[in-house]
DNA sequence: GATAGACCTTCCCATCATGGGAAGGTCAAG
DNA sequence: CTTGACCTTCCCATGATGGGAAGGTCTATC
């Protein structure tokens, strides 16, 4: 199998492919002779894995620590489950962060008549509010997230 | 006023007002004959704006748009609100993704007893679980937030 | 005045996961 | 033997942010 056909098996493209495999997320892939790369069902089935695993929001790193789990048979379930709650308590924070944004932001949207008219209680918020205090406990402030 | 004072007094750095400048976010600072950045109260007023729109979750395109909004005296409020609708909406698909993750990994993980079995349903679902049809509605591949 | 230290400047680099695209090699079908 | 689909490597871009180096400026203290 060459690495567009590994790319739709197993739903990772091949740009990816090549950068995990660069990063060493995956064992560098077992070459033909004009140095094309080859994939068995066990690298789709890694790389499924990583599809899987991706798509839960883990990031490279996690993704490193729970392939290496994976592999070892002997691996005590409490780690996996150590990773997937700090994993879970970490989306929880990003899940309070945005509620809280959206629930500003319905506030001012709900105050703002939105017509021809320029009154606009949100720019009048954004204009007005009181500069927050730099690091909240569960700080509103991050880039933007690309979850798209 | 300098930079740094201009930053504690908007709580937004110096290297990001220079970045804002550059990339025409704000105007170009005046400067002082040393080519110091030098800042007034209505400069202060637009950093906070800034500050709180991004705060809120809006991306640098989307206050740009604020801001001219915001200094076009004439603009209908319902512009403004269009943009912090439509920011609604994609932040509630955000959340819509970031729940749907939780929900998948919080029921994997109340199945793995956490111990020092080897036993995991959690790597065992990641290993086995078909792949994902590529464009799913709500979306939940997606890079690392960086909501931290 | 001189010197120390806090500030400022520009410039480059890194993040994280992902894609785009160029230049060039390979392979299979017609 | 050509065409087109694939592969290779290499470089660049994203978005918002920070780090840090090299060098100039300002201010307070000796």
């Amino acid at each position: 199998m060459n690495i567009g056909q590994a790319a739709k098996a197993s739903g990772v493209s091949s740009k990816m492919i090549r950068y995990y495999e660069q990063i060493g997320l995956i064992a560098p892939a077992h070459r033909s002779e004009a140095q094309y790369r080859t994939y068995e069902d066990a690298d789709i089935h890694t790389l499924r894995f990583i599809r899987r695993a991706r798509d839960l929001g883990f990031s490279v790193e996690q993704m490193k620590t729970l392939l290496a789990l994976w592999h070892d048979r002997g691996r005590a379930s409490g780690d996996v489950k150590a990773i997937a709650l700090e994993h879970i308590a970490e989306l929880d924070r990003k899940a309070a962060a945005i509620a809280a944004m959206t629930a500003t932001l319905r506030h001012l949207a709900s105050n703002c008549h939105g017509d021809d008219r320029p009154d606009c209680p949100i720019l009048a918020d954004f204009a007005d509010a009181p500069p927050e205090a730099d690091l909240p406990e569960v700080s509103a402030r991050f880039g933007r997230a690309n979850l798209g």
